[in-house]
DNA sequence: CCAAAAGTGTTTCTCATACACCCATGC
DNA sequence: GCATGGGTGTATGAGAAACACTTTTGG
């Protein structure tokens, strides 16, 4: 209605996930990449890396774009979390954030740089954040943990082929509680997620381990299709 | 850090969903409300109702407004369900839908007015609607059919009080299918989701049927925590 | 009494869990 | 050989589905 300039500022944030070694023991758990503000509001904080939406470019294109900027990779799996628009939570102006999460290859993640501002976080125990981004990652994680039992998204931490060892261990990182090899087996052999390739795995001081890759994408967001990733 | 006028604009739109009795053969089925564009681009078809965000009301009070303004009516639930931003979804400018979807009660709905511009359509059978709408239409009618099997939301369609046959008759009317009354039953009442009171309906040519009520709110979106409802 | 829906009991099947056990490799 | 993880087999129990059956009302 009004033609003079609106009041209300579009920014894309992401939340990124990779799995990396805790340096206590080593066990892998689930980082992600903050960015420390360098201006008012909460200048100083660490926040989700981020922008202002560009007038060209689509949602999910903004986030992977911030996402390339802060850790200069690009995400296996991409996925909207929520808009988060009320009107208290960015003091002085009125924002509406569109917030994407991600998946990264945890070999990946290991290349990502880091730099005085931008850093890399246990998800278990990042600081208090600008804005209202530390309920933002909580209810990330609590997506990821979710959607972890009932889609097949684990595979975006690994490569193109992997041991159902490997595929366990991702799953005992993001839901923190260990799992039993058979009957993991099992599950994921059953639920058609994964094929079975020619090639094994040797290396390790123990039977060789046969390579898994995915299946097929099965569609898990409805009518909104796949969600973007690597293609 | 451009200060002049944003070119992105920020609109809410919902999804009304409400039951109704069919006009071929009587039995319930899923309605929503739709409204006439009478503007450009698009005039003349058939939209979701919504609006600008206005600078100083939260999204879901936005999507709660107008929703009343449109239906008259209070919602017993409201949820968001995804936020549209494509660049090309709305000819010659560029504007990001925050969407919402929400639950009505039956009874209520029946009082909902229709006018010229607003009409009531099955959704089964909604035509061809402006901009992405159809899309959307689609998308909050799958979350809401996936939605029932895991969460308690059927009850919103309701009254305070309800018997296991007409939750059950919601279920049916959802999901489209005929469910076993027996076991039925036995999952709601395992589920813990609802709690009998003392009184009986009486009424029918048969056995009376014991009255339910919603027990105590379950958290269902994580550490978003609850969404709005009526108090 | 009969029709119809309320409500209970029971059988069967599927699937998750727990755990015993064998296989194949490095050292 | 022996330690280690890869991989298979199997018993048990919980819960979903199918369906027979009893109960209580209105007519």
């Amino acid at each position: 209605m009004a033609a003079h300039a609106a009041p209300v500022h579009v920014a894309v944030s992401t939340v990124i996930f990779a799995l990396r070694p805790s340096p206590v023991d080593g066990r892998m758990t689930v980082w992600l990449p903050l960015v420390r503000r360098i201006r008012d509001p909460f200048v100083g904080m660490w926040a989700l890396p981020g922008g202002p939406l560009e007038p060209d470019e689509d949602l999910a294109e903004s986030a992977a774009r911030t996402l390339a900027e802060t850790t200069l990779l690009t995400p296996q799996y991409l996925e909207q979390l929520y808009a988060f628009g009320n009107t208290d939570r960015s003091p002085g102006e009125r924002v509406v954030s569109i917030v994407y999460w991600a998946l990264v290859r945890s070999d990946e993640a290991d290349i990502a740089v880091e730099s005085e501002n931008v850093r890399w976080f246990e998800a278990d125990s990042v600081p208090e954040l600008a804005f209202d981004h530390s309920l933002i990652v909580e209810y990330a994680l609590w997506r990821l943990r979710n959607k972890l039992e009932y889609s097949h998204i684990a595979s975006a931490f690994l490569g193109d082929t992997f041991t159902l060892s490997e595929l366990r261990e991702v799953h005992e990182a993001v839901l923190q509680k260990p799992l039993d090899p058979a009957n993991f087996r099992r599950q994921i052999e059953g639920s058609g997620q994964v094929v079975p390739t020619e090639q094994l795995r040797t290396g390790g001081r123990h039977r060789p381990a046969r390579l898994y890759r995915y299946a097929a994408t099965v569609e898990t967001n409805g009518p909104l299709g796949r969600t973007e990733g690597a293609s």
